[in-house]
DNA sequence: AGCCGTCTCTTCT
DNA sequence: AGAAGAGACGGCT
């Protein structure tokens, strides 16, 4: 089955856009020796340059050549030097919800530990729903409660993406459907929508310490970056930025909890659950919107 | 080389 | 079963 076919752009203009932007920021970074021209990129593609950076910049915010700039390792460094001590400090009641645009996508949450989840969880329903996103094809997760999930597939690896997930709570019900989800979807990847009045409410299932991290991430506003040492010393372990590493890894909620803001003490990207060039592409968008 | 939370496997109650 | 401990293993520094 192709559910990224049967889907079209349901979600945002620029859904439909990922495929080739995917395609181009790989092979533009890939190798950066060889940084292949707009015109080689166009031609690899079949497409014509002026078609291309036409959807690119439609998708990004930014032409093909202002996006790689916002993704070099030097902007990156930027991005952890704006003076991020204040927002790490913050509060989670001003930091979450309050005025000052910290997580543009204004969130509540509720944790839940495995314990809880145990007692309480076994037999929740976690209702589905896959959803053309300007990342890729969206898995959307999400209890009566709340958002608890969200993945991304590239091209039919839903199976596989969806099994990824639901390894993570093995004991909940999970219903595919597809209205449930739509609405999330819609409005997490639409940023005209984003409003604190009416705050994204979401559930997070971890254990104590992936909590603080994931709370950690969500103060980091949009636009900006922080370290794994940095989140280490704020969840009061300052030594633990490995752990801290690996906690952030283990994100649920991918992009909704910004996990693609965290980075390595160089402001080299390391890793991304959902592939590098994933990390990139949010970096680089937000880059256009920030 | 150290740091530290998780996961897995083992042992002990 | 369930608690407790040993070892291995990372999106680090």
């Amino acid at each position: 089955m192709n559910i990224a076919a049967t889907l079209k752009s349901d979600i945002t203009p620029e859904g439909s856009d990922y495929e080739t932007v995917r395609k181009v920021i790989e092979m533009i970074t890939e190798d950066y020796r060889h940084q292949p021209s707009l015109d080689d990129v166009a031609m690899r593609l079949g497409q014509s340059p002026t078609q291309l950076q036409k959807t690119f910049t439609r998708w990004a915010g930014l032409s093909p050549k202002a996006f790689l700039q916002a993704v070099t390792l030097d902007h990156a460094k930027r991005l952890l030097r704006q003076e991020s001590m204040p927002l790490l400090e913050t509060s989670f009641e001003v930091g979450l919800s309050g005025p000052g645009r910290l997580h543009d996508l204004f969130v509540t949450h509720e944790a839940m530990s495995p314990g809880e989840w145990k007692a309480r969880g076994a037999g929740l329903t976690i209702r589905y729903g896959y959803h053309v996103s300007p990342f890729g094809l969206a898995l959307v997760m999400a209890t009566d409660r709340g958002l608890a999930g969200l993945a991304f597939a590239d091209d039919s690896d839903e199976e596989a993406c969806l099994a990824d997930m639901t390894c993570r709570w093995p004991n909940a019900v999970y219903v595919h459907d597809q209205e449930a989800t739509a609405a999330y979807a819609l409005r997490i990847f639409d940023s005209a929508r984003w409003n604190p009045q009416q705050p994204l409410r979401i559930v997070l299932i971890g254990s104590d310490f992936q909590i603080r991290v994931w709370e950690a991430l969500l103060r980091i506003p949009m636009g900006r970056a922080v370290t794994y040492s940095d989140i280490a010393g704020q969840v009061g372990q300052p030594t633990a930025s490995r752990a801290v590493g690996a906690a952030v890894g283990r994100n649920p909620l991918s992009f909704v909890v910004p996990c693609h803001r965290a980075l390595g003490k160089g402001g080299a990207l390391t890793g991304y659950h959902w592939g590098l060039t994933r990390k990139r592409a949010m970096l680089g968008w937000e880059a256009g919107r920030a």
